[in-house]
DNA sequence: TTGCAGGGGTCAA
DNA sequence: TTGACCCCTGCA
């Protein structure tokens, strides 16, 4: 058994077991079963077993400590410290936002809910075909697309696959991306990952831009709107201060705050200076809590 | 069991 | 601003 500290967490190795000590705001449910990631599937102990870039990995907690199987301390610096965005003080964040009853009640309902740093291609991907589809299809296609990539991993008697590169998705041709079921989306997904292959938008790029020159340039690629757009940049954490505005985000906002029908630009808008620099974090555990509570149906 | 509405929207007109 | 859009899932 080997240990480690690392930016404030003391970390150990047991057995192919990465135990991460006293991890505070956060609890897996909440996490992977907030909408913003479609390839994590809880186990039959409650566990949740997810695969990210090339890996595939299960998370369980006991108390505070974080357990995460097949991987190692190494892993744990360069890739699950970032995806798991541990080093952000979400204490602090929450605090923030929590201007008014609505908002300290979701905050309540759904506080160990953290925003993962997800990959760019896969996240852009993922929402395009989250448009105008239920969560379960959402995961059924994600994961079908996967199966493009022929990288399996196998781990404790399943098979999963790595999401796939853009250069295999254009290969594979519409024909083939028409086979996961994803109908009119795979011309956008197609197209789309023909611009990933082209460096016509880089996150790199994004990085420099401000949030809304950012959003506009996402917007260039196939079947991504400005609901997708600001998916993108929250979930990749390119941009922090956006807050997309779906179905269940509309019917809260309009039941809690705004009280009439209006516009997704005006609850963007409203957000933005209700919320300020943390809204994709305020509409995170909005949507979580109104999904939760069906508010506004 | 069958049938139907609606889904974390986008696009084109 | 409005309707079409693939097709699956959940519910009556």
């Amino acid at each position: 058994m080997s240990s480690l500290e690392y930016r404030g967490y003391k970390v150990y190795d047991d057995k192919g077991v990465v135990v991460v000590c006293d991890v505070k705001d956060f609890d897996l449910a909440h996490t992977f079963e907030c909408g913003q990631a479609f390839r994590w599937f809880r186990q039959e102990d409650d566990s949740f077993t997810g695969i990210v870039r090339d890996r595939v990995i299960n998370v369980s907690k006991i108390g505070n400590d974080v357990l995460i199987k097949n991987t190692n301390l190494q892993d744990f610096k360069d890739l699950w410290f970032d995806y798991f965005d541990l080093g952000r003080d979400y204490k602090k964040i929450k605090r923030i936002i929590s201007k008014d009853i609505h908002m300290k009640r979701a905050v309540e309902f759904g506080w160990g809910m953290r925003i993962l740093r997800q990959d760019f291609y896969e996240t852009l991907m993922s929402f395009i075909i989250s448009a105008n589809n239920n969560v379960a299809r959402i995961k059924g296609i994600v994961g079908a697309l996967s199966r493009l990539s022929k990288k399996s991993i196998a781990f404790e008697g399943d098979e999963y696959f790595a999401f796939p590169e853009p250069g295999v998705v254009f290969e594979n041709g519409i024909e083939a991306l028409l086979e996961s079921r994803m109908g009119y989306r795979a011309k956008y997904i197609f197209e789309s990952s023909k611009m990933m292959l082209e460096n016509l938008v880089t996150r790199e790029d994004l990085m420099k831009l401000n949030t809304n020159d950012a959003k506009k340039e996402l917007m260039k690629f196939c079947g991504v709107g400005s609901k997708v757009a600001e998916c993108v940049l929250l979930f990749t954490h390119t941009k922090l201060d956006v807050f997309p505005v779906d179905v269940w985000v509309k019917r809260v906002m309009q039941a809690l705050y705004i009280k009439e029908d209006v516009s997704l630009k005006y609850i963007n808008d409203y957000a933005h200076d209700y919320f300020g620099e943390y809204c994709g974090f305020a509409q995170q555990y909005l949507f979580y809590y109104a999904r939760a509570y069906k508010v506004g149906t």
